[in-house]
DNA sequence: ATCGTTAACGCAAACGATTGCATAAAAAAG
DNA sequence: CTTTTTTATGCAATCGTTTGCGTTAACGAT
């Protein structure tokens, strides 16, 4: 016997009326006298009613749920994605049910199926690196399924999608150190499959290019897993392994710029007089660290607000996904610490 | 007409069966002819077919989902835990709703609402600061709902709980110190009402104790919000106001722990050798910051697991809860660095 | 006295799947 | 050629709610 499975019946039973009367009642359905309505309530408060949403959902085939499917729950980025999602989606009245895909675009479709399954009214999707064919995607998408894809986005036409610009936050880290006089700078690159890598690795060439500096292609070194390891190792080839030396690193994300402070204290080579490094995410330690990291800060709270609300608005049909022909981009913020600055200014 | 949403009855409908035959056509029953079989699922493959959820739970009462209430998503030890029970649950067939009560009371009731509307199987609950009566909890587990809370633990006789053993965490730490030759050891504490602050206080007042040294009531101090601002305040206080200057720190969470070295780096106090310092939680930058950082290491992700597994044995009548009295502890680790190493070994 | 109107409520189907109990047809036993 | 058993399938209720439509009784109007 557990707790709050009074059911309407229960009520209807205790008072002698019919189910609809109290569904009506509880309500406030008109044609229900006021005294019945009263009666209803008061019972049941006493019983300690509480609707079945799991009924409501079969009636109504909806069922006030939004599924989140990400790479992986345990990094600073998504999780204040999430906790954006999760606002926007418990202040109108949805829940938020959850899965990672720790990269395996297996575990992606496996998710994506027992979601449908649970009548989900929409997705939230950021892909495994692992995804490089959006079939089960489009598929979803042509019979008219809310999705909105955030950070990573596929190329899908008619997919809506939240971004940030990752381009303009590259293009402006890059510019950065090359006002600082910085002039030979690397770019620890991310994985080459991820838009997001591609952009990044865009604007850092085209600040280059703007600026008058060449690009060697030697400078650019793919670090597909992000971790520090990678960062340190790719680093320490630049310094050691090349004829022409580096003096700055932007780094895809900030734990492989991690990396690459480490090897350069190994090397004795001081940040930022001989080395200027700039991250990418802003994770909470950036502000910590010695010397603090400058880094490109993405609004992840934001873009969990932004992609819930515009998904929860194509659920209830207040946006019509066809008036939205282009990515949604937000923009990011260039935090300048120490590890960047070299001039006084 | 959305995907998927074919029905068993659809499937009835092709090949002029009843829905009856179907359903046990594709869950291979016996007395249905292979033949039959073999139709059926054929057409389902077909059609698409994905089973209701929504029609399965409500009509087993069984929703294969969980709840998890928790403080905050954006926290590395929250997020760990969440990985480690989505984990667990995914692999064994559950799905996990997730909400975040951002520390209010009143967040938290209402989630526990809506969850209980929607027929949720189980709870994982680590609650806010401000719940400080249990009452709603008590009346679920009464009638016998099950719930393992985990970390932060209510003072309920027959709760299930997973939670880490702070008080030896803590004890560890500051032993840790004193052998370290530190000798006036202060503590930044957590939130009075929360268990593991309690217990990592104990831990701290005995190992001190333990080793013969005097408690100074003035040397602890409370840090309710755990944000490294407080940590530094806490700290300069510390160091400024007090007669008796204290020479390490032992911090109930990394980030004050970060705000009490930025506070010894602004007074000139060199970690380790004029303060040592350590954290408790093992936050990711604890091994990339200078001086890297000591610090109690909580298994978050085994928590997560060891909740979760618990929780799906109770729901699925495997563990009988009675047969659990005393909460299940997990141990720390104690993660020496630099900022707490003073003695060459 | 009869008719129309309105207020207040009940009936029953529907959402999709499961399942105990019938039932029909086919096969085996007599 | 019956009778019994087996095999394969269908019926209908059920889970908890909602809702279109029908029903009843009371009331005022004619």
């Amino acid at each position: 016997m557990k707790i709050g499975q009074a059911t309407i019946k229960d009520i209807a039973k205790e008072l002698n009326v019919s189910s609809s009367t109290v569904s009506r009642a509880l309500k406030d359905y008109p044609g229900i006298s006021d005294e019945t309505k009263r009666k209803v309530k008061e019972v049941a408060d006493k019983l300690n009613y509480r609707p079945n949403a799991i009924a409501l959902s079969l009636r109504k085939s909806r069922s006030f749920t939004i599924g989140v499917i990400i790479p992986e729950v345990v990094h600073f980025f998504f999780s204040t994605v999430i906790s954006g999602i999760e606002e926007v989606a418990s202040s109108r009245g949805y829940n938020v049910i959850l899965t990672q895909t720790n990269e395996s675009l297996a575990r992606e479709k496996s998710s994506l199926d027992t979601m449908l399954s649970n009548q989900i009214d929409g997705f939230l999707i950021s892909f495994s690196k692992e995804t490089t064919d959006f079939d089960h995607f489009s598929k979803l998408l042509d019979y008219g399924y809310p999705i909105v894809f955030f950070d990573r986005i596929p190329d899908i036409p008619n997919a809506i999608s939240v971004m940030i610009d990752d381009y303009q936050g590259a293009y402006n880290a890059t510019s950065h150190l090359i006002e600082q006089g910085y002039t030979r700078i690397a770019h620890l690159a991310g994985p080459k499959n991820l838009n997001i890598s591609k952009e990044r690795e865009r604007g850092y060439r085209e600040a280059l290019i703007n600026h008058g500096l060449k690009v060697y292609p030697e400078f650019i070194i793919e670090c597909p897993f992000g971790t520090n390891e990678e960062g340190f190792k790719a680093t320490e080839y630049l310094i050691k392994k090349i004829n022409l030396k580096p003096d700055a690193i932007f780094a895809n994300n900030d734990m492989a710029a991690v990396g690459a402070m480490l090897a350069c204290k190994a090397e004795g080579l001081k940040i930022p007089e001989e080395m200027g490094i700039v991250g990418f995410s802003n994770w909470q330690f950036c502000s910590i660290i010695e010397p603090s990291l400058s880094s490109v800060s993405q609004p992840g709270f934001k873009i969990g607000e932004k992609a819930t609300s515009m998904l929860l608005d194509m659920i209830e049909k207040k946006l019509d996904p066809d008036t939205i022909t282009a990515p949604i981009v937000l923009e990011t913020e260039l935090l300048i610490r120490k590890s960047s600055v070299r001039l006084s200014s």
